[in-house]
DNA sequence: ATGATAAATGTAACGATTACAAATGTGGAG
DNA sequence: CTCCACATTTGTAATCGTTACATTTATCAT
């Protein structure tokens, strides 16, 4: 499957090199702008790139979060998802059937508490259940 | 090191029965009130309770969560740290020295996009710098 | 072509967590 | 008090996501 977006600009950039791997991963995040975790990625992936590593993976996913392209998102446990959209956003997840959804919002700190303090990076998650997933349970 | 904090009626409210360990975990927790990892409360009960064993800390801090009693904070990448307050708040975290700070706050979520969902769970996590390591910074 | 450098790959190691079986503790019936 | 059933604790091994590292492959200027 080809993701057709062209992110070899946001690379050049960002002084990352676009090799035929970081490019096939970076389109993929911003073609899906799904939360996928390493091994979503790489199973997806693995079809185009048939000598694809894991490896590769994990090294692109972290230079693209040094160079700020993409956010690590840690709503599993132990299981990190990385995010294309790296504005301000927070989070829900459906404790049922899994699903990960973006909303907007708007985070009022009590600046007393925090002030002399410098917030670099905000993160917001939420869990409960979807919609479809609070009709299911309404019909059994 | 003995932290006396009578968690007993905690524990038995909750339908957990207070053993020796479970009563030292949950009254480190209510004592400390900082933000442990499992190797920091094993490492420190250790000391009072020579056999014990990490398996106990982790499967009494599962208890204790799945009984509303403790909240998992998922701020570090990899290693759960456990809060004994479940009230709504925030957590910001020092990227420098890690220290790691509570903060009370009020999320907005825009409704519209969130409609039809049950949210069960908030959870607000910062980074940045503390004032000392600000501090520290300046001087160098 | 050739050689220097960067990137990708595969395997092994690591660290937090869980599974599991054995040992220990607890509490009630006889 | 003793015995037995059951819960809890313990220690070890397994699991799983992630990283370290050495080797192979690709890139690119000379």
């Amino acid at each position: 499957m080809i993701y057709d977006i062209d992110v070899t600009e946001e690379l050049i950039k960002n002084n990352i090199k676009p090799s035929y791997q970081r490019l096939k991963i970076l389109s993929y995040l911003a073609f899906k702008r799904n939360h996928p975790t390493v091994e979503q990625i790489f199973n997806e992936l693995v079809d185009d790139i048939p000598t694809l590593s894991k490896t590769t993976v994990y090294n692109s996913l972290n230079l693209f979060i040094q160079a700020g392209l993409v956010k690590p998102l840690n709503i599993e446990d132990h299981e990190t998802r990385y995010d294309y959209d790296t504005s301000d956003h927070g989070h829900f997840k459906c404790i049922e059937c899994g699903t990960i959804k973006d909303f907007s919002l708007k985070i009022d700190i009590d600046n007393d508490s925090m002030s002399g303090y410098e917030i670099l990076e905000k993160n917001v998650y939420c869990k409960g259940y979807c919609p479809r997933c609070l009709e299911n349970k309404k019909k059994i």
